[in-house]
DNA sequence: CTCTAAACGAGACGGTACGTCGAGTCTTCTA
DNA sequence: TAGAAGACTCGACGTACCGTCTCGTTTAGAG
């Protein structure tokens, strides 16, 4: 059993940079996922992983990017898209994992956080949408053209627009929690886009 | 011509509260334009209206309280629906006009800050939800449904999802601006989920 | 019996002004008679007196004038001239007296440090003449002037020039230690300058 | 035209002993008359000189010792004393020369700074003695036991409070600046001195 | 019309965090 | 193998803002 949170002390030379900026980035991870982005701070990351604040100033220009450098440090890698033939059965498998992870753990919840400092931090929006909004909608928009070119979508289908209309609406409920996000959600999103919601 | 940010000065005894109030809320309003939530600090606010930091503490619970309150003190309310008859062209119609505000004016912009802070402040959260996003996903929805009842939407559709597929939509490029917001998105928005996007 | 140097904690709110004041001199003038001027620390003496660092920057604009101010809040003020009416006599009483504070007291030592960093601290610099070498200077000039009108100096001396000979020769054996500073030195300064060293 | 304070770059390897003694000392003697032993760092000392801060360390025990060597370096040894037979004439002129030193020169007021740092680093005072102090003093009191022996001087003074009397009252005025350091000052000094200031 | 209670401002204070500087230490690499 | 490069910890500094507290003042409302 290890105590959870035991500030690290040592002694004062060099240490080889790659185990400080592993052990700095352990820390930052296990600190937002712990306790969220607003009791996130430099200095107790610093405390916690033993390293000092000049060295945290120095490999990273701001708190954001430590804290995101963090997470995907503590995180799991953003999984393949699967490619079952069928875009309506992809597309609801992938929308209920991400809903999963986004609803349901507290990396999510973290994640939507760091969305929000975002928004007044652009060096930690620059740094979210290359290493998370990006490649998921890059994933998203493939499988769609795909299954454009199979037939299973219009031609003439903007494929980016369908990504903001699944996503987004998934988004939207996360981030402004007016209604809860369901399986039945993610369903009836596929469905109202593919099949339309006119008579 | 009046110096724009000049800091009030004033004698000491007490003043009619609602005059109090209403100075600080156009302090809060006019810092909160003018400099965004990243710069928007109690102490300024307190500093540009006049008023003492204790009063602030005592009539907003928070930060972000204040900053919501000094919002909407200083921006337009929410207007109504239109009502043509035809779904598809009242949808496009406030789906551009809110791209327009939220996208290109300060007023927009502060107020995803706004959201973004939320994400870490649930009384912030709970106050755009009551003051903002819910007022306007109720007319969006009455919207619909009145277009379900003429014929309009199929009669098994959830409008809130609907709702999400819209403005979720939108929320998404701008919460994660990796593509521009247009009048043609919304368009293609619109039409999308009328029409589908299957073959 | 108190415990010397234990870190006060305290509620937040307001105290009165002084009584902050007072503790914080009493701190730093027991931290710069115990520990010496090199260990003197805005820092420190925050601890010490259970003040923020904030408030202290704010009455004092550098680490010298704190530790001046210290110093007089916890030293004796300086003493008056006597006034024998043989001014040879009371050259060397007060010189004695002098030569004990400086050079057999902790307080001595430290007025020569705090005298070392003027050299580096204008401010400093001014503070230690307005309230300690000026008055002292001040004093032994009067009581030299009041023995020249009496005819016990020459007509055309000049006082000032004097006292650089008696308490400059002193500071020299302080502040350069090559040789001790004895009350037979005192006596020599005194017959040296009234007799002179001529044949 | 070269730039003044131009950081040196060099590769990595290992440099001839005393050619790196040599630089340093240059740009530690440079730093200090440039700055001020206020903004006197052995940071910029190695950046200036291209040594490496361990290096600086390692030759030299404290800032203050690499200061004082740096000085040295800089500065023109201490002249001889005159000696033309007449006692009076000799400490006149050298008194002279010596506010000239240090009351107009740079290097005057750097020598006072380093005075004043070694009131609390007693390496520095070692050194100061040894290389400043102690061989003026010497030579002064050399000249004025020669003067006694010529019979300029009583047979029972003694030289060193002669000394005390004349260069100490000049630190005095230099240390503590209330009154300036004039030619007139030297020639009251030796005056009052040699012919004494009683009736 | 007076008196009192409530609210306000001014200002100060402790606390947390930030970003920076300089010192001293340690390791790795190079000439 | 001595020196350089570079990274790291540590202690301290000065600043910003927060939330709290006291004090003196002013006004609204009760008597």
């Amino acid at each position: 059993m290890t105590r959870p949170a035991e500030p690290v002390r040592r002694g004062r030379g060099r240490r080889p940079a790659d185990e400080v900026r592993r052990e700095v980035l352990r820390a930052a991870g296990k600190l937002l996922l712990d306790e969220g982005m607003a009791a996130f701070t430099i200095e107790k990351v610093a405390a916690l992983s033993g390293a000092s604040r000049v060295t945290l100033h120095k490999w990273w220009p701001s708190k954001g990017a430590l804290a995101l450098d963090g997470y995907f440090s503590v995180v799991a890698p953003i999984p393949a898209f699967p490619d079952t033939g069928d875009i309506a059965t992809d597309l609801t498998t992938q929308l209920k994992a991400w809903i999963r992870l986004m609803d349901g753990t507290r990396a999510g919840r973290v994640l939507l956080e760091l969305l929000g400092q975002a928004q007044t931090d652009p060096e930690l929006m620059a740094a979210y949408r290359e290493r998370n909004s990006g490649p998921r909608r890059r994933m998203a928009v493939e499988a769609l053209e795909r299954a454009r070119h199979r037939g299973q979508l219009r031609g003439d289908v903007d494929c980016e627009v369908v990504v903001d209309q699944l996503w987004g609406a998934c988004y939207h409920r996360l981030l402004i929690p007016d209604l809860p996000l369901t399986d039945e959600f993610a369903e009836a999103l596929v469905a109202n886009l593919l099949a339309g919601v006119g008579p």
